[in-house]
DNA sequence: TTGGAAAGTCAACAAGACTGACATAAAATC
DNA sequence: GATTTTATGTCAGTCTTGTTGACTTTCCAA
């Protein structure tokens, strides 16, 4: 009932991008978000966690080591929101948290071999939702794909993509 | 410190699509869906209203006259989590809700003049953010976009995607 | 006509975000 | 050496938004 002349052509001319694709775009990333949570979701009721949870494991698991600090400015939620989910992955054993050496104050974070085990289950799971999109859009899609992404990102977002620190102890 | 030999070409090869290659594509969903809702989230705080009023909001302007059973379908929520949003739509006067002709039972949506106009300035927010990151991906960048978006979407809302009753009283 | 299903509402509860206040330890600065 | 700042953690309370359970009204079909 829609994009009706253009079948999925935005291409063509951007200079008349219409309210009605850009809506459709709106919504596209509405849906597909559902869908790329879904998967991990899932697996995560498994585990009586949340999508907190998952967040945490994704960039301890991306950047060993980090810092609280770190992760607090990677997920922009407050300390308070972070720790509630940290301690009970620490209390279940699925992340360690060791004292820095240089700075006693730091607390670095790493997964455990059963926080990793957990790790790679909703890696995967979100990584073969991924391939699968990627396969049915064809390769020239998916260029396209991560710079809208990006360009869509807030731009301290867009420097922290890519630029995580590792900082081991 | 990643993606080395292939700047940003994922394109040349799908069947080499690596682990590094997925995880970036799964971090820039995180960070750009972050972004996406970060103009409207700002909005709603000088209404003391939430994401779940948005998307309310949206979709019945969207599909005026939709039920609310409809609207569940979309949202994918319990219908006494969008009762609740909705009720407060209500009160406030942004949203009308008529009782079926045909059917008693349901009640039908449509958006105030108010209501139409908080909508305009959410969609307008997003519409800005999203036409920017069009402009800066580029014309041929866009496709890809909505084909890998569409494809990450889990079948039935695929389906739901751009085929939304309207149902007029 | 009556019993079940469907649409919607009310109430109570839980997860996970938030703010604010405060504590401790260590580092940095004066 | 004393003071301030930084990094982290905790307690308490609130808000949004999701949940389940129980209930009313309405429709429809046996």
């Amino acid at each position: 009932m829609s994009d009706r002349g253009t079948a999925s052509g935005e291409g063509e001319s951007l200079l008349f991008l219409t309210d009605e694709q850009l809506r459709k775009g709106i919504e596209a990333m509405f849906f597909a978000y559902r869908g790329f949570t879904a998967d991990p979701d899932r697996i995560l009721e498994n585990y009586a966690y949340g999508r907190a949870h998952h967040r945490a494991i994704h960039f301890i698991h991306r950047a060993p080591g980090t810092t609280v600090n770190n992760l607090l400015g990677i997920l922009g939620v407050t300390k308070q929101s972070l720790n509630r989910v940290l301690r009970t992955l620490i209390e279940d054993g699925l992340v360690e948290s060791r004292i820095g050496k240089k700075d006693k104050r730091e607390r670095h974070l790493f997964l455990t071999e059963a926080g990793a085990a957990l790790e790679r289950e909703l890696s995967e799971a979100q990584r073969t939702r991924m391939r699968a999109a990627y396969r049915a859009a064809g390769p020239g899609a998916v260029a396209g794909f991560r710079q809208v992404l990006e360009a869509m990102m807030d731009p301290e977002m867009r420097r922290q993509f890519g630029t995580i620190k590792e900082n081991g102890s």
